[in-house]
RNA sequence: GGUGAGGUGGCUGAGUGGUCGAAAGCAGCGCUUUGCUAAAGCGCCGUACCCCAAAAGGGUACCGAGGGUUCGAAUCCCUCCCUCACCGCCA
């Protein structure tokens, strides 16, 4: 959520910032300025009378104590009360209002965003690695799958319908070694605390992290709960401060975290469904900072090359996306994507996407830290994917498959798996 | 699922209709005294929002959330949320 005092003092500013992203949500400032205007007008009155009926009510009190009369000060308070009642339903509806018009705007794209409109004019940044050399035609992950009988996409279609996978054998041990794997080198390499949070949260974590109020239908739900199932980890992650003034020297905070991803993925039909790609339920381990406006950027950098240090353990191939304003996610100020090869589809497949948040969920959660200063301040949240297991499966076994038709398992892998190769 | 207790400032905790944004203690900050440490004394010490060009200052709201009663609610009533304890059931 954007603060109302910058739309307020740089409504230009804030226009051309968002003119840079998709969409035509500049036109909405216009919106928030009137309701803005409105509702302060209307709280000043409101609380000039309050102020009036403090001071008739104590005066009762007083004159009452004395045994007064005061038939004549009530009714007076009684009238003012009418008032005070209407000005309140007014104020509160603007005070809604333009709370729901925030929660509809989405951030401001960081100065270091390129410019562009859509996902064409992403930049390349750098590419790790090279292209592995593949002995004959390689196959891709589903041909490699069904061969290996590494994961049975058509039983997991009797369980949940299509877009289930079911990981079988030698492959749902290479999941969970890849689980495990990313989780040991985050904590004991890079800092990060591991947690394992509930995979069900309510409508507050959902709006806290921008999924909702704009995107209820992508999310699956209970019915009758008002739970819902998370997207990413990042949702409940972020939320445990949510509510919290965290204390400077605990600042960043870096967390880890383990969950499965449910996404309804409506309106997605057709689109690089293929195999393993894009499904409703998929494991992802998930990198999540919390930390300062004057650090956020240096720890956006480390997030991320945290995350790709994970694909240069395996050997795999991959480059760094800098999305451009028009690609960038709803309440991302800048966002990095890692996208790593797929010799089967001949292209390269996004496993990561690094995100910086600025104060936008802070906001929204109420989630802030004393500086040193002693003054509260919006944290800003950071968080990546560290990363999406099915794809990284998919990339893998691509990547290592040999002209005998097996899968050579990278080293730094082999000991959470215990063998050299799947065949 | 049952029963009971409870949610007040950074923490502990008092407060059952009026001068209570809230006693007291602890922690924190400043000053004084003191050879150091320690201790003592005095003062300050919540958040958000509104008015004001800004500062100074003033005002409003907030005692889990929402609604109600009342001239006036932390205090009374209703609904909800949450926490804790014990019992039952259970992976």
């Amino acid at each position: 959520m954007l603060d109302i005092r910058l739309i307020r003092e740089k409504p230009d500013f804030v226009r051309e910032r968002l003119a840079t992203r998709s969409g035509d949500d500049a036109a909405k400032i216009e919106q928030v300025l009137k309701i803005d205007a409105a509702r302060r007008k209307t709280e000043t009155e409101l609380q000039g009378l309050q102020a009036e009926r403090n001071r008739l009510s104590k005066e009762i009190g007083a004159k009452k104590s004395k045994g007064e009369e005061t038939k004549e000060i009530e009714a007076a308070v009684k009238q003012i009360g009418e008032k005070i009642v209407d000005l309140e339903r007014n104020a509160a509806k603007f005070d809604e209002q333009q709370r729901n018009l925030l929660l509809e705007i989405p951030n401001l794209p960081h100065e270091s965003v390129p410019l562009g409109k859509d996902a064409s004019a992403n930049k390349v940044l750098r590419e790790w690695g090279s292209m592995p050399r593949i002995a004959g035609k390689a196959l891709d992950h589903v041909a490699l799958g069904e061969k290996l009988k590494i994961f049975d996409l058509e039983r997991a279609t009797k369980l949940g319908g299509s877009g289930f996978i079911c990981f079988t054998g030698a492959g749902a041990r290479l999941e969970r070694a890849l689980i495990n794997f990313m989780i040991d080198i985050h904590t004991r390499e890079h800092g990060y605390a591991e947690v394992s949070p509930p995979f069900l949260v309510r409508r507050d974590c959902m709006i806290g992290t921008s999924q909702l109020p704009k995107f209820e239908t992508d999310m699956y739900k209970i019915e009758g709960e008002e739970l819902f199932l998370a997207p990413t980890a990042e949702v409940p992650v972020t939320n445990l401060y949510r509510e919290e003034i965290l204390p400077i020297v605990d600042l960043p905070k870096k967390l880890v975290a383990y969950t499965p991803c449910f996404r309804r993925e409506a309106g997605s039909a057709g689109r690089e469904t293929r195999g393993i790609i894009r499904v409703h339920q998929f494991d992802k381990v998930e990198l999540v900072k919390i930390t300062t406006s004057e650090k956020s950027y240096d720890e956006l950098e480390s997030l991320l090359a945290d995350a790709e240090k994970i694909l240069q353990l395996l050997g795999l191939h991959y480059r760094v996306i800098a999305l451009c304003t028009g690609d960038l996610g709803f309440g991302s100020a800048k966002t990095y994507d890692i996208e790593v090869w797929s010799p089967g589809q001949n292209a390269y497949l996004e496993v990561s996407s690094c995100s910086n948040f600025e104060d936008y969920q802070a906001r929204r959660m109420n989630l802030r830290y004393r500086d040193a200063d002693k003054k509260n301040k919006f944290a800003h949240t950071l968080n990546g994917s560290g990363l999406a297991l099915p794809r990284v499966f998919a990339a893998l076994i691509e990547n290592c498959q040999q002209p005998d038709g097996s899968v050579q398992i990278p080293e730094k892998l082999q000991p959470y798996i215990g063998a050299s190769e799947i065949r």
